[in-house]
DNA sequence: TTGACATGAAACTATTAGGTTTCTAATAAA
DNA sequence: TTTATTAGAAACCTAATAGTTTCATGTCAA
Protein backbone atom coordinates (compact mmCIF):
# COMPACT_ATOMS: atom_id res chain seq x y z
CA UNK A 1 0.00 0.00 0.00
CA UNK A 2 2.56 2.45 -1.22
CA UNK A 3 1.55 6.03 -2.23
CA UNK A 4 2.81 5.55 -5.49
CA UNK A 5 -0.10 2.93 -5.52
CA UNK A 6 -2.95 5.24 -4.34
CA UNK A 7 -1.78 7.77 -6.99
CA UNK A 8 -1.54 5.04 -9.81
CA UNK A 9 -5.18 3.33 -8.67
CA UNK A 10 -6.80 6.80 -9.32
CA UNK A 11 -4.91 7.59 -12.14
CA UNK A 12 -7.63 5.87 -14.55
CA UNK A 13 -11.09 7.05 -14.86
CA UNK A 14 -12.75 4.22 -14.47
CA UNK A 15 -11.60 3.60 -10.80
CA UNK A 16 -12.48 6.90 -9.67
CA UNK A 17 -15.65 6.55 -11.14
CA UNK A 18 -16.28 3.31 -9.61
CA UNK A 19 -14.88 4.93 -6.53
CA UNK A 20 -17.81 7.59 -6.54
CA UNK A 21 -20.36 4.50 -7.30
CA UNK A 22 -19.07 2.93 -4.20
CA UNK A 23 -18.75 6.26 -1.72
CA UNK A 24 -22.74 5.12 -1.85
CA UNK A 25 -22.36 1.79 -0.42
CA UNK A 26 -20.86 -1.64 -0.92
CA UNK A 27 -21.43 -3.77 -4.31
CA UNK A 28 -20.67 -6.94 -5.74
CA UNK A 29 -18.80 -7.26 -8.60
CA UNK A 30 -21.38 -7.98 -10.96
CA UNK A 31 -23.41 -4.89 -9.73
CA UNK A 32 -20.53 -2.69 -10.57
CA UNK A 33 -19.95 -4.39 -13.58
CA UNK A 34 -23.38 -3.31 -14.75
CA UNK A 35 -22.52 0.21 -15.02
CA UNK A 36 -19.76 -0.13 -17.56
CA UNK A 37 -19.42 -1.48 -21.17
CA UNK A 38 -16.64 -3.63 -20.47
CA UNK A 39 -16.42 -7.42 -19.06
CA UNK A 40 -16.55 -8.62 -15.61
CA UNK A 41 -12.84 -9.46 -15.63
CA UNK A 42 -11.61 -6.45 -16.87
CA UNK A 43 -13.85 -4.42 -14.00
CA UNK A 44 -12.81 -6.97 -11.71
CA UNK A 45 -8.77 -5.89 -12.14
CA UNK A 46 -9.74 -2.23 -11.77
CA UNK A 47 -10.82 -3.65 -7.76
CA UNK A 48 -7.68 -5.73 -7.69
CA UNK A 49 -6.03 -2.22 -8.54
CA UNK A 50 -8.08 0.05 -6.29
CA UNK A 51 -7.69 -3.11 -3.70
CA UNK A 52 -4.25 -3.05 -4.24
CA UNK A 53 -3.70 0.92 -2.95
CA UNK A 54 -6.08 0.77 0.18
CA UNK A 55 -8.95 2.41 -1.35
CA UNK A 56 -11.26 -0.55 -1.11
CA UNK A 57 -11.96 -3.27 0.99
CA UNK A 58 -13.75 -6.73 -0.18
CA UNK A 59 -15.41 -9.50 1.99
CA UNK A 60 -17.12 -12.73 1.37
CA UNK A 61 -20.87 -12.68 1.57
CA UNK A 62 -22.10 -16.22 -0.35
CA UNK A 63 -20.83 -16.61 -3.75
CA UNK A 64 -20.24 -12.83 -3.47
CA UNK A 65 -17.72 -10.51 -3.31
CA UNK A 66 -18.54 -6.99 -1.68
CA UNK A 67 -16.64 -3.66 -2.52
CA UNK A 68 -16.17 -0.74 0.12
CA UNK A 69 -15.07 1.82 -0.54
CA UNK A 70 -11.50 2.78 2.31
CA UNK A 71 -11.33 6.78 1.53
CA UNK A 72 -8.94 7.19 4.20
CA UNK A 73 -6.15 5.72 1.66
CA UNK A 74 -6.95 9.17 0.34
CA UNK A 75 -5.12 10.76 2.65
CA UNK A 76 -1.61 10.87 1.47
CA UNK A 77 -3.08 12.24 -1.80
CA UNK A 78 -4.95 14.70 0.15
CA UNK A 79 -1.45 14.94 2.17
CA UNK A 80 0.11 15.59 -0.93
CA UNK A 81 -2.01 18.14 -2.65
CA UNK A 82 -1.86 20.10 0.48
CA UNK A 83 1.64 20.80 0.36
CA UNK A 84 0.98 22.87 -3.20
CA UNK A 85 -2.29 24.48 -2.15
CA UNK A 86 -0.22 27.02 -0.03
CA UNK A 87 1.08 28.20 -3.21
CA UNK A 88 -2.78 29.28 -4.07
CA UNK A 89 -4.47 29.39 -1.04
CA UNK A 90 -2.63 30.75 1.64
CA UNK A 91 -5.95 31.22 3.72
CA UNK A 92 -6.98 27.46 3.13
CA UNK A 93 -3.78 26.10 3.68
CA UNK A 94 -3.75 28.29 7.15
CA UNK A 95 -7.08 27.12 8.12
CA UNK A 96 -6.18 23.43 7.34
CA UNK A 97 -3.57 23.33 9.44
CA UNK A 98 -5.15 25.12 12.20
CA UNK A 99 -7.77 22.40 12.10
CA UNK A 100 -5.10 19.72 11.73
CA UNK A 101 -3.39 20.77 14.69
CA UNK A 102 -6.45 20.93 16.70
CA UNK A 103 -6.64 17.51 16.78
CA UNK A 104 -7.86 14.40 13.56
CA UNK B 1 -6.15 20.49 -19.85
CA UNK B 2 -8.62 17.90 -18.81
CA UNK B 3 -8.83 16.37 -15.41
CA UNK B 4 -7.75 13.27 -16.72
CA UNK B 5 -4.76 14.88 -17.81
CA UNK B 6 -4.01 15.96 -14.54
CA UNK B 7 -4.45 12.16 -12.90
CA UNK B 8 -2.47 11.29 -15.46
CA UNK B 9 0.57 13.50 -14.50
CA UNK B 10 0.56 13.13 -11.11
CA UNK B 11 0.73 9.37 -11.40
CA UNK B 12 4.63 9.01 -12.15
CA UNK B 13 6.72 9.26 -9.05
CA UNK B 14 9.36 10.93 -11.17
CA UNK B 15 7.25 13.72 -12.29
CA UNK B 16 5.75 14.13 -8.69
CA UNK B 17 9.36 14.82 -7.98
CA UNK B 18 9.96 17.03 -10.14
CA UNK B 19 6.98 19.48 -9.19
CA UNK B 20 8.41 19.03 -5.35
CA UNK B 21 11.36 20.57 -7.06
CA UNK B 22 9.89 23.60 -8.82
CA UNK B 23 8.02 24.03 -5.95
CA UNK B 24 11.30 26.18 -4.98
CA UNK B 25 11.74 28.44 -8.40
CA UNK B 26 11.58 27.72 -11.97
CA UNK B 27 14.35 25.57 -13.41
CA UNK B 28 15.48 24.70 -16.85
CA UNK B 29 16.06 21.26 -18.71
CA UNK B 30 19.07 20.49 -17.82
CA UNK B 31 18.87 21.63 -14.00
CA UNK B 32 15.85 19.48 -13.81
CA UNK B 33 17.82 16.40 -15.36
CA UNK B 34 20.83 16.89 -13.29
CA UNK B 35 18.89 15.26 -10.64
CA UNK B 36 17.67 12.26 -12.34
CA UNK B 37 19.63 8.65 -13.44
CA UNK B 38 17.58 9.61 -17.02
CA UNK B 39 18.25 11.04 -20.06
CA UNK B 40 17.43 14.52 -20.81
CA UNK B 41 15.09 13.34 -23.54
CA UNK B 42 13.13 11.54 -20.74
CA UNK B 43 13.14 14.11 -18.57
CA UNK B 44 11.43 16.56 -21.76
CA UNK B 45 9.05 13.80 -22.38
CA UNK B 46 8.34 13.94 -18.55
CA UNK B 47 7.54 18.04 -18.50
CA UNK B 48 5.88 17.84 -21.68
CA UNK B 49 2.93 15.48 -20.30
CA UNK B 50 2.96 18.19 -17.00
CA UNK B 51 2.61 20.79 -19.62
CA UNK B 52 0.11 18.82 -20.67
CA UNK B 53 -1.62 18.50 -17.63
CA UNK B 54 -1.10 22.32 -17.12
CA UNK B 55 0.68 22.00 -14.05
CA UNK B 56 3.84 23.53 -15.37
CA UNK B 57 4.32 26.39 -17.74
CA UNK B 58 6.91 27.01 -20.07
CA UNK B 59 9.20 29.59 -20.85
CA UNK B 60 12.00 30.66 -23.44
CA UNK B 61 15.10 32.79 -22.25
CA UNK B 62 18.09 32.60 -24.80
CA UNK B 63 18.65 29.09 -25.39
CA UNK B 64 16.97 27.45 -22.47
CA UNK B 65 13.42 26.64 -21.55
CA UNK B 66 12.58 27.35 -18.31
CA UNK B 67 9.86 25.59 -16.66
CA UNK B 68 7.50 27.03 -13.59
CA UNK B 69 5.15 25.03 -11.29
CA UNK B 70 1.58 25.91 -12.14
CA UNK B 71 -0.02 24.56 -8.69
CA UNK B 72 -3.77 25.70 -9.83
CA UNK B 73 -4.38 22.69 -11.70
CA UNK B 74 -3.98 20.97 -8.36
CA UNK B 75 -7.44 21.99 -7.67
CA UNK B 76 -9.37 19.74 -9.57
CA UNK B 77 -7.39 17.11 -7.74
CA UNK B 78 -8.30 18.68 -4.80
CA UNK B 79 -11.90 19.12 -5.09
CA UNK B 80 -11.86 15.21 -5.93
CA UNK B 81 -10.53 14.16 -2.96
CA UNK B 82 -12.62 16.96 -1.05
CA UNK B 83 -15.74 14.85 -1.93
CA UNK B 84 -14.04 11.87 -0.20
CA UNK B 85 -12.62 13.88 2.59
CA UNK B 86 -16.29 13.97 4.28
CA UNK B 87 -16.42 10.41 4.62
CA UNK B 88 -13.38 10.16 6.67
CA UNK B 89 -13.08 13.95 8.15
CA UNK B 90 -16.42 15.74 8.77
CA UNK B 91 -14.79 18.24 10.28
CA UNK B 92 -12.18 19.48 7.93
CA UNK B 93 -15.06 19.27 5.03
CA UNK B 94 -17.06 21.49 6.73
CA UNK B 95 -14.22 24.10 7.66
CA UNK B 96 -13.00 23.84 4.28
CA UNK B 97 -16.62 24.30 2.36
CA UNK B 98 -16.88 27.31 5.56
CA UNK B 99 -13.93 28.83 3.50
CA UNK B 100 -14.43 28.36 0.21
CA UNK B 101 -18.22 29.90 1.00
CA UNK B 102 -16.41 33.18 2.23
CA UNK B 103 -14.14 33.90 -0.70
CA UNK B 104 -11.85 31.94 -2.86
C1' DT C 1 32.26 33.05 -37.69
C1' DT C 2 33.38 29.15 -35.48
C1' DG C 3 32.67 26.24 -31.53
C1' DA C 4 30.22 25.04 -27.50
C1' DC C 5 25.88 24.57 -25.37
C1' DA C 6 20.70 23.82 -24.65
C1' DT C 7 17.09 21.88 -26.54
C1' DG C 8 13.90 19.47 -29.97
C1' DA C 9 12.62 15.53 -32.85
C1' DA C 10 12.55 10.99 -34.66
C1' DA C 11 13.03 6.15 -34.53
C1' DC C 12 13.42 2.31 -31.84
C1' DT C 13 12.78 -1.08 -27.66
C1' DA C 14 10.89 -3.20 -23.52
C1' DT C 15 7.49 -3.26 -20.15
C1' DT C 16 3.03 -2.21 -18.30
C1' DA C 17 -1.95 -1.48 -18.71
C1' DG C 18 -6.36 -2.36 -20.13
C1' DG C 19 -8.97 -5.22 -22.33
C1' DT C 20 -10.74 -9.86 -24.29
C1' DT C 21 -12.14 -15.03 -24.34
C1' DT C 22 -12.31 -19.40 -22.28
C1' DC C 23 -12.31 -22.43 -18.56
C1' DT C 24 -12.79 -23.72 -13.54
C1' DA C 25 -14.60 -23.61 -8.77
C1' DA C 26 -17.75 -22.59 -5.19
C1' DT C 27 -22.34 -21.44 -3.50
C1' DA C 28 -27.43 -20.95 -3.74
C1' DA C 29 -31.85 -22.38 -5.20
C1' DA C 30 -35.11 -25.45 -7.74
C1' DT D 1 -28.91 -33.21 -6.50
C1' DT D 2 -28.98 -30.84 -10.62
C1' DT D 3 -28.84 -26.25 -12.39
C1' DA D 4 -28.01 -21.46 -12.37
C1' DT D 5 -25.24 -17.85 -10.47
C1' DT D 6 -21.06 -15.45 -8.95
C1' DA D 7 -16.58 -15.04 -9.12
C1' DG D 8 -11.44 -16.34 -9.86
C1' DA D 9 -7.60 -17.65 -13.10
C1' DA D 10 -5.03 -18.18 -17.19
C1' DA D 11 -3.69 -17.11 -21.77
C1' DC D 12 -3.70 -13.90 -25.08
C1' DC D 13 -3.86 -9.24 -27.79
C1' DT D 14 -3.08 -4.29 -28.47
C1' DA D 15 -1.90 0.19 -27.25
C1' DA D 16 0.35 3.27 -24.32
C1' DT D 17 4.48 4.32 -21.17
C1' DA D 18 8.97 5.11 -20.08
C1' DG D 19 13.03 4.85 -21.53
C1' DT D 20 17.04 4.81 -25.01
C1' DT D 21 20.24 6.53 -29.03
C1' DT D 22 21.12 9.46 -32.78
C1' DC D 23 20.71 13.55 -35.34
C1' DA D 24 19.19 18.45 -36.23
C1' DT D 25 18.48 23.30 -34.82
C1' DG D 26 18.99 27.61 -32.58
C1' DT D 27 21.66 30.68 -29.52
C1' DC D 28 25.60 32.44 -26.96
C1' DA D 29 30.50 33.64 -26.52
C1' DA D 30 35.42 33.71 -28.12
Amino acid sequence: MSEQMVFRAIADPTRRSIMAMLSDGERSLNEITAHYEMTRPAVAKHLKILEQGGLIHVRTRGRERLHRLQPEALKSVADWVGFFSQFWDDKLATLKQAVEMDDV
